[in-house]
DNA sequence: ACACGTCAATTCTATATAGAAATAAAGATA
DNA sequence: TATCTTTATTTCTATATAGAATTGACGTGT
């Protein structure tokens, strides 16, 4: 059964959904504050149970902040990070890996095949790719390489160069307004290269982790790929309950 | 009204924990129905409101189910495990991993330091040992070494060897009324070991992804360590939203 | 045997209301 | 200036109620 007109589902439901749209659109920008439950369930027009519960919905599914006495927001990525622990890469002694963060390149190109793929773009659309390290005690532990649509996030590359920032994401939101709602990883084992043994210092033919990664924004649109290749000394944290 | 001074927590947290209480203890089972939210709010004297804001924040966490008509029911773990998606090992074309299990040795045995250490035991004591194969499409695919406490779970070895389950943990639920909450599992890339030539096929010193996986039940307590050793051409999916 | 309608039980939707608890800003006081 | 008090705002807890939607069991009729 295919959903007909937004018609016979329930009121909560229809108005999570336009106030998702209303984040999407950017009329609320991460870390504002929303009007209060009472203020929008007057302008909807239903009752204030009816708005919490709509309200309520998206705050468990982390995209707005409820603060009793305060209001609510949208949530700012570096909240949502520490919530949905998107680095899951850890050291042998369980420590996070992205202490430091060192640019190596940035550099405008056209999609290659598989880039186009995940993008669902034509062959030759501009990307963005950067090459990075992740350091962790001054050592380089963590190999990166990204591609960004340069269609959905024009000029990100000469932005990337002067703020060379720590966490992408929060830049992405806060330059973009793109809010990165779901991230799907692959985790690979594989030989290392010569050019991880450069970077890394790993020697050739060692096992290495290699994650590919596709982030996606509120509206299921694949905006960033990224690919990185992890020291044998460092392990990925999955936990789920 | 008022609030009894008993506790400051919520009145429905207070009830919430006693439910789980109620599951953990075994008094309602996997799969059975639990008095509707009408009996509940009855016996804890409540509103119903109040007892559907418990039974609901359970649900979430996907312990118990709620059909509308029907009533609401404890989860079972094939439930839980579509939802958790506690598979995550895919093959190259990306289907489950899983599609039979030979069974190689189970044994019992006195726990090494590590398996006392993720256990909280003493070295030394009972463990039942196991060892599988996952295949795919008839071929072996993922080595695996189990391990489960005896203490926690009697006789487990020879109930394993009798029924050769294909899912543990719905085994564990049935027979010794455990129900695995949370998993934690570490992803790391090895170098192939003379073992996994002989039982995968796979060339020594060639890349593989092991996993070790360590699971709890509902009260925090760590019951089976896992480690699984898979070939190169899986991979390991994660996503998170 | 089989289809159909009825009925009770159960969860779900929606509304309304009252007071508690936390927060932030404005105001009062030393 | 600095600190405490008050006040308004907002979310959170708890109760109460009415009807809709879904399910499963029971009974009736052909």
């Amino acid at each position: 059964m295919e959903q007909p007109a937004a018609a016979n589902k329930p009121l909560y439901l229809r108005m999570k959904e336009d106030l998702l749209r209303r984040v999407q659109s950017g009329e609320w920008r991460p870390g504002e504050l929303i009007p209060s439950e009472n203020a929008l369930a007057a302008e909807y027009g239903v009752s204030v149970g009816t708005a919490r519960k709509a309200i309520e919905e998206l705050a468990d599914e982390r995209l707005l902040v409820r603060q009793r006495g305060r209001g609510t927001t949208v949530a700012m990525h570096t909240h949502r990070q520490e919530v949905l622990r998107h680095y899951r890469l850890m050291t042998k002694d369980g420590e996070r890996v992205n202490e430091e963060t060192s640019y190596l390149d940035v550099a405008s190109a056209r999609a290659s095949s598989t880039e186009a793929k995940v993008f669902g773009v034509n062959r030759g659309t501009a990307v963005t790719r950067v090459r990075r390290l992740r350091l962790y005690a001054k050592q380089p532990v963590v190999l990166e390489f990204l591609s960004l649509r340069e269609d959905v996030l024009p000029g990100v590359g000469a932005l990337i160069r002067a703020t060379q920032p720590e966490v992408l994401y929060a830049l992405l939101e806060r330059e973009y307004h793109i809010i990165i709602a779901k991230v799907s990883e692959k985790i690979m084992a594989v030989k290392a290269e010569a050019e991880d043994t450069e970077a890394l210092g790993v020697r050739a033919g060692e096992p290495m982790l290699e994650i590919e990664r596709v982030a996606y924004d509120l509206n299921g649109r694949a905006v960033e790929r990224r690919i990185m290749r992890a020291r044998n000394d460092t392990y990925y944290l999955s936990e789920f309950a």
